[in-house]
DNA sequence: AGCACGCCGACT
DNA sequence: GTCGGCGTGCTC
């Protein structure tokens, strides 16, 4: 072919095909000619497309099947990093796994302003050589601040500040050279971190641990281990060993937490480590720090990074570590645009960059554990520093015997638990597992839970509908009046109360105390909420009612009583992961009491306090409680022990949607064929987001059926009219 | 994603 | 008559 450069594979001379990926959603790479001068493969480039100009990356050889007269050049080759091999494999491999459209990816992976413009510059000041022809005061203490600092240099507003002159004087002496001025770019690399600055002494137990890891990262080679720890462990300790021998070996390092809100405490210890903070990549970073660590990953200008989950998309170019930080935890899975299981790209992306994964928490997802079981995973434990973790006492209340007014939650039991602490001057804590309103419909009397009649997924009660749906099959059916298991008639109720309707109850209940109510959606900022948590600890309220956010590392030194208000949520049914979900919380939950000095109690609220789930919590029984999960799950043949898809489908006419919806699940012969199941079309976890409906079904695989390739022909068969939009969700966490 | 083309309703 | 609604299609 000519102009291909066969003396050096992967450049092409001027003139030559290229195959062009853009961020546009086009399902297909573009030709160009590669640019005067030429372009590498894994160039970032600006090509004209239509009357604009877009980035993109060389992605290979163009295949040369379009009008040859039609194709036009690349514009320039941007000045930043090429993405590497490693890089380009990791969006093909996580596209190919997630049922992404590559652009899709590359949006992801190029999610920084002003990558296309020249790098920004500003001006320095230094010290020139010479003297100036007059000496004055204002002179004289410019240079001495500039011989203060050595070589340093310095903006002009910092110089003139230092020197308390004003501008003119310092342009003065830039004009006889005794300054000089220069030329910097405003994207510098950040500081250098220092892997022996700060290191703490380590327990025998956690200096193993260490070791273990640091000898991992030395073989440059891929491998992943699962580093358990209860809180107070000091896992964290543990994992920034790895990290420091990632900086020794000169390689980079990725950490990972799930919320923002821990991002800037876990700064600070970063920095008393390694003497200077790392590289910092989430939402509420401003956008010329984006920009900045963007270019600097790529360019080898910062050496750690510490973010939320898409910093995985950064262009490392030798990246040695992740750590992916409380690895349960489900924020990890992208819920809206590219769906993506944080925790298992990483594993992806290291074993195509050949680095080392620590996946850390104090209580691992069931996929982990199932790993480490099967030697998939190294597995590392680490013992409390203060012996065995001290948990508090644990309690069940027996939700039947309590005879609870339809809409109260609190029970009698629970509420003297209350009183005591409130007159003792004690914390209270009222948990509550979920958010929204997602009611379940159970008995009062037996416990029962309505359930559907054609899977195992309990119902869930449509308010607008008065009917009950499944939420996985579709299946409706009218409320019954008399419970279906114990037969006795009016004790059917709507269970699943907000934050709010607790709020409320406890205001009634309480009318003295101070309440505090602590759910992400009801502060605005991370810092709103870092601020109220601290508040709230300090003891600014009596009683505390959360979600999930307060099982997340915030510690409360006056609370002695958790209440959880309902332990059962999600014990049965309809949420593959509930029991797992319910487990950890109540350990993270039961982890917030007794910290201090003061013992702490939990109270679980259950109507089934015999569930082998409560049973387990209550004895503290971990082993027994992830084996009786791992049977049940390979029972039922889902993951960790089979697959599972869900297809999201979106529109602003409900009908379309679900017609839409009919139509797949007539016309999925492929899937039958590999021996999967399809349920559905039901409404979706989240059945309506900014107006439009969103109905979902749910395939179900053997671990061994190829599922992407059945789930991509099944679903290509479809063009999409209109509004309506089709989102493939491998490996769905929400299921309500 | 943008942007143009194109085919049917209420206005100067 | 035309201005403009947004459905459909194209971009190397």
């Amino acid at each position: 072919m000519i102009g291909v450069n066969l003396q050096e594979p992967g450049f092409f001379e001027h003139g030559a095909l290229v195959a062009v990926l853009t961020a546009q959603p086009l399902d297909r790479f573009l030709d160009y000619k590669a640019p005067e001068g030429g372009c590498a493969e894994g160039a970032f480039v600006e090509v004209p497309l239509g009357p604009r100009k877009v980035l993109g990356v060389i992605w290979g050889p163009g295949k040369g099947d379009y009008n040859i007269s039609k194709i036009r050049s690349v514009n320039r080759v941007l000045d930043v990093a090429p993405m590497d091999q490693g890089m380009k494999a990791f969006l093909e491999r996580a596209a190919d796994y997630t049922l992404t459209p590559l652009h899709a990816m590359l949006r992801l992976a190029t999610r920084a302003p002003g990558l296309s413009d020249p790098p920004s510059m500003r001006k320095i000041y230094r010290l020139g050589e010479g003297e100036p022809d007059r000496q004055t005061e204002a002179r004289r203490r410019v240079l001495e601040a500039l011989r203060d600092y050595g070589g340093l240099s310095f903006t002009l507003g910092e110089l003139s500040e230092m020197a308390g002159v004003t501008n003119s004087v310092i342009k003065g002496l830039v004009k006889q050279g005794v300054v000089r001025e220069e030329d910097t770019p405003r994207d510098v690399p950040f500081a250098r971190l220092d892997p022996e600055y700060g290191g703490k002494t380590l327990s025998e137990d956690q200096a193993a641990g260490a070791e273990a890891l640091r000898a991992g990262v030395r073989s440059e080679r891929y491998g992943t281990t699962l580093l358990r720890g209860v809180t107070g462990s000091g896992k964290t300790e543990v994992y920034l060993e790895a990290v420091a021998e990632c900086l020794k070996v000169g390689r980079q390092g990725l950490v990972l937490l799930p919320e923002i809100a821990l991002t800037s405490e876990f700064l600070t210890r970063v920095e008393a480590r390694f003497g200077a903070r790392p590289a910092e990549w989430h939402s509420g970073v401003t956008m010329t720090e984006r920009r900045r660590t963007w270019k600097m990953v790529g360019q080898g200008g910062a050496s750690l990074v510490v973010g939320a989950r898409s910093a995985l998309f950064l262009p490392f170019r030798d990246l040695g570590l992740i750590v992916v930080d409380e690895e349960h935890d489900t924020s990890y899975k992208q819920e809206d645009g590219v769906l993506y299981n944080a925790r298992d790209m990483a594993v992806l992306r290291a074993s195509l960059s050949g680095a080392q994964v620590v996946l850390a928490s104090a209580t691992p997802s069931l996929e982990s554990w199932a790993n480490a079981q099967a030697g998939k995973y190294e597995r590392l434990e680490l013992m409390s520093r203060f012996g065995d973790a001290v948990l508090p006492e644990m309690r069940a209340i027996d939700m039947r015997a309590e005879d609870l007014a339809r809409d109260r939650w609190i029970s009698s039991t629970l509420k003297a638990a209350v009183d005591r602490r409130v007159l003792a001057g004690e914390q209270s804590l009222l948990f509550i597992n979920r958010r929204g309103y997602a009611p379940v419909t159970i008995c009062r009397a037996c416990g029962h839970q309505v359930g559907c009649d054609h899977c195992d997924a309990r119902m869930v009660e449509h308010r607008f509908l008065k009917r009950l749906v499944c939420h996985q099959c579709g299946e409706t059916k009218a409320m019954p009046e008399v419970c279906p298991s114990c037969e006795v008639e009016g004790k059917l109720a709507p269970v699943g109360p907000g934050v709010e309707r607790l709020a409320e109850e406890a205001g009634k209940l309480w009318p003295e105390a101070r309440l505090a109510v602590l759910s992400s959606d009801l502060f605005g900022s991370a810092r709103a909420l870092k601020e109220g948590i601290e508040t709230i600890a300090a003891g600014g309220a009596d009683i505390i009612i959360g979600t999930q956010l307060v099982a997340k590392g915030h510690n409360f030194p006056l609370l002695t009583l958790v209440g959880v208000i309902d332990a059962d949520l999600g014990l049965q049914g309809s949420d593959l992961r509930a029991a797992e979900r319910t487990f950890q919380l109540m350990r993270q939950v039961a982890g917030r009491a007794g910290r201090a000095e003061k013992p702490g109690v939990a109270m679980l609220q259950s109507y089934q306090p015999e569930h082998p789930v409560i049973r387990a919590i209550l004895a503290g029984d971990e082993k027994g409680f992830w084996s009786a999960e791992a049977d049940e799950r390979r029972h039922a043949g889902v993951p960790p022990y089979g697959r599972m898809a869900g297809i999201i489908l979106s529109g602003g006419d409900v009908s379309q949607v679900f017609d839409l919806g009919n139509a797949l699940a007539r016309n999925a012969g492929m899937l039958r064929a590999i021996g999967a199941e399809v349920y559905g079309p039901a409404p979706a976890p989240i059945a309506r987001v900014r107006g439009r409906h969103r109905v979902r079904l749910l395939v179900k695989a053997d671990k061994s059926a190829p599922l992407q390739a059945a789930l991509a022909q099944w679903v290509g068969q479809f063009r999409l009219k209109g509004d309506l939009r089709l989102a493939v969700d491998i490996d769905p966490q929400s299921f309500y």
